[in-house]
DNA sequence: TGACATCAGGAAGGG
DNA sequence: CCTGATGTCA
């Protein structure tokens, strides 16, 4: 393969520089990919065997891509490529028994790690009220990613009294975890922390390792948090193949630890490392990337970089104005589908970025109403579902038994008369013992405190869980589907006509046909382990699929490393982007990230990228005038006003104020117009939550569905012209095309605005 | 013991 | 708007 052929000469230098410390600083765009698959390639070429290459990558998503681009221009080659996490957990299935670990430990996700902390704040008598286990959480997690452990925590609390805060993380930390010790496993954190100590702290297994990972290539390096860092040079001592790339300017991570000084100081830490510049952008306009270019450059604690691109000059980038995010979100589903039906683009071009997951609602029910099929990056919502998370809770104490947040989850679910009172006395026989609470179940005849009853229902449950076996089932499917007959899990939802239970049904179906999944790829080798792996270590980006036909919608964080011909980028609003949180904050430190983010979400755009902005828009279901962002102070953008397309006697905004203020707010009548409504997960279902007759003010709005005497239910989709020549255009459910209506004289009858 | 109602507080981002 | 905590009743 001729690569100085197929690359352009700053990327060559990145592929054919194998040997020694390498930092590539890529700019968006400018097909960093392609140079590390090439580079793996290229490595190969040069004889290295491949089981000495690793390739490190933040996301799933990013390391399958990156294998499957390896595998395309090398066969069958065997190149280990994972995520940091994926990598960690290997290395400790292996060697965690040195930090007390045995190879079947359990993998806590956000709300198994909360449920514990709860648990211990509950068993410090300190008010879980006061102090949010979240809170607590997050504090932990923070220290964990800066390389500190339980005791040092305790130690540096001691040095320096805190704030009380950091007083019940002092006492929380050491007991979460030797609880998660005790339970045979680890939280997200702790994968990369153990791993951490564990090369600190055994040089042989260090030295062994970094043998045998001869060229190691560390991906998104301007995200790495200071333990892995620590990984990454841990392997890297004696042979210093390393080759880092990233762009300072997308390190949009620094909330959960990352330090952006590890990319910026990569030239202290290897002073006779080479540095390649990749600064020509392939993917956007110029008119994108002079956006983002000076935007990322009101940035002060920056190295300044001249990106560029041969790209053609583009349409402008435009910022949209609407009335509120309905009105948005309508105009945005209606642009889509426009371009659609022109021929111009398929659904898949294009995608839509928010700041905060809440938003993806009213787009959703835009989309659902447009009947545009739309995919959402947050699959991983499945799997934290209740139900979802009961079964796997079974599989997980199957697998290790001594998981007692698996253990406390599911023993008394479905229902088998094992209550609060029970299960505490249960565990705290168990923790005199010194025994897992699996096994004080098995031994419950002999606990004192508990009653016949109580211990013969406890007992029951040990005998089932022990029962189970993947050796028996000889898969994860089979496995999953006798737990489910002998459990009855599920046969409390099979008779009920709530919709909601019929979705638990689907959802644990679907788990199971994951499973089955799971075991057709692996045959022989399937195993319980390595499934719950994926289960736990699934992330947002994951089941995204490019060819779908669909419009992709997520986080700007989740945006990272992806790119659309067409953009948009809904709430361009100070509060949101930047977001509040950095706003209150002192240091500038949050703002810039807050731009990088924003420059992230730029810089995905291809062709065209479109910005929005609303008058008003709805948070916890109040309605708040917007102010513009600061951060469109700092770009060049087309201003598109929609806000006086629509017709407006008063907004949502200025009604509730003037209500509020003449004491017409009936709060008592508010709460009870509060209807609870489940979890909404696809846009079929979101529909199906339209009421059907709601209240409505005078007049027609884009979105609204309206009935009309011969046609049946519809949706407004765009309205014209004022007073006794204003048009409304509806498009009926059962119709393809819309109808055009005098607005004065039609039959329509608004139904409301959902 | 468990079903259900009501209430308060908190709500960024992800592996 | 959602969760978890708390209170009440069968």
């Amino acid at each position: 393969m001729d690569f100085q052929q197929v690359l352009t000469p700053a990327q060559y230098a990145a592929v054919s520089n194998h040997q020694g410390p390498l930092l590539v600083l890529a700019g968006p765009g400018s097909g960093k990919t392609r140079v590390i698959t090439h580079r793996i390639a290229s490595l190969i070429h040069a004889q290295v065997p491949p089981h000495q290459i690793l390739g490190i990558t933040f996301t799933n998503k990013a390391s399958d891509e990156m294998g499957e681009r390896v595998r395309e221009l090398i066969p069958n080659s065997r190149v280990e490529i994972s995520t940091f996490h994926k990598f960690c957990v290997r290395i400790l299935r292996r060697y965690g028994n040195a930090v007390g670990l045995d190879s079947n430990f359990s993998i806590f996700d956000t709300t198994d790690q909360h449920q514990l902390i709860r648990h211990v704040l509950h068993e410090l008598d300190i008010d879980t009220v006061t102090y949010n286990p979240s809170t607590i959480a997050s504090m932990i997690s923070r220290a964990k990613n800066d390389l500190i452990t339980a005791e040092r925590f305790v130690e540096a609390y001691q040095e320096s009294f805190g704030n009380h805060l950091q007083a019940v993380a002092a006492r929380v930390y050491p007991v979460y975890q030797r609880l998660l010790l005790e339970s045979n496993a680890v939280d997200f954190d702790d994968l990369l922390l153990h791993v951490a100590c564990l090369l600190k702290s055994s040089p042989e297994l260090r030295a062994t390792l970094d043998e045998r990972y001869q060229y190691i290539l560390v991906d998104e390096y301007q995200d790495t948090n200071l333990a892995q860092y620590q990984i990454v040079m841990g392997l890297s001592l004696n042979t210093r193949n390393l080759c880092v790339t990233g762009d300072p300017d997308q390190s949009i991570y620094g909330w959960r630890g990352a330090k952006i000084a590890n990319i910026l100081q990569f030239e202290r830490d290897f002073p006779d490392c080479k540095t390649v510049r990749l600064e020509q952008n392939f993917r956007s306009t110029k008119a994108i990337l002079r956006v983002a270019d000076d935007l990322i450059s009101h940035n002060q604690k920056r190295k300044a970089k001249a990106l560029f691109t041969e790209n053609k000059e583009g349409t402008p980038v435009e910022l949209l104005c609407f009335s509120d995010e309905r009105h948005e979100a309508n105009e945005l589903a209606l642009r889509i589908r426009n371009a659609v039906d022109q021929g111009d683009f398929q659904y898949t071009d294009f995608a839509i970025f928010y700041r905060v997951n809440s938003l993806s609602r009213e787009l959703e029910l835009a989309l659902a109403r447009h009947k545009i099929p739309y995919q959402l990056a947050g699959s991983v919502a499945f799997y934290e579902r209740t139900e979802v998370k009961d079964l796997l809770s079974y599989l997980k104490l199957i697998n290790n038994p001594d998981d007692r947040v698996a253990f406390s989850r599911i023993v008394n679910k479905p229902l088998r008369g094992i209550g609060k009172t029970t299960q505490n006395k249960l565990m705290r026989w168990a923790d005199e013992k010194k025994i897992s609470l699996l096994e004080a179940a098995h031994q419950a005849a002999d606990c004192p405190k508990l009653s016949k009853r109580a211990a013969t229902m406890v007992a029951r449950f040990a005998k089932m869980i022990s029962g189970f076996s993947m050796a028996d089932s000889g898969s994860v499917a089979h496995l999953m589907e006798s737990i489910i007959d002998s459990t009855r899990l599920i046969d409390s939802w099979k008779e009920s006509p709530n919709e909601e239970d019929q979705q638990r049904i689907s959802n644990v179906n679907e788990l199971v046909s994951t499973a089955r999944k799971y075991d057709e790829i692996y045959g022989e080798e399937t195993n319980l382990e390595g499934f719950l792996e994926v289960s736990t270590l699934a992330s947002a980006t994951d089941h995204l699929d490019a060819t779908a036909g669909r419009v992709t919608l997520m986080t700007l964080h989740a945006a990272k490393g992806l790119e659309y011909p067409v953009v948009f980028i809904v709430g361009v609003e100070q509060n949101l982007i930047p977001h509040e949180r950095v706003l209150r904050e002192e240091f500038r430190e949050g703002l810039e990230e807050e731009r990088r983010l924003f420059f992230v979400g730029i810089t995905r755009a291809e062709q065209s990228l479109y910005l929005t902005q609303t008058r008003e828009r709805s948070l916890r279901g109040r309605p708040w005038r917007t102010i513009t962002s600061d951060f469109l102070k700092e770009i060049d953008v087309e201003v598109n006003d929609q806000t006086d397309n629509i017709f407006e006697s008063k907004s949502h905004f200025d009604e509730f104020v003037e209500s509020v203020k003449e004491g017409k707010v009936d709060t008592e009548a508010l709460k009870a117009s509060i209807t609870k409504r489940p979890l909404l997960m696809t846009g079929a279902d979101l529909l199906k939550q339209i009421p059907e007759a709601a209240e409505l003010p005078q007049g027609f709005s884009v979105g609204m569905r309206v009935r009309h005497p011969r046609y049946g239910v519809g949706t407004v989709m765009g309205m014209s012209g004022y007073s006794r020549k204003r048009t409304v255009n509806v498009l009926f459910d059962d119709a393809d095309e819309s109808q055009t209506f005098i607005a004065a004289h039609c039959p329509l009858q608004p139904l409301g605005l959902r």
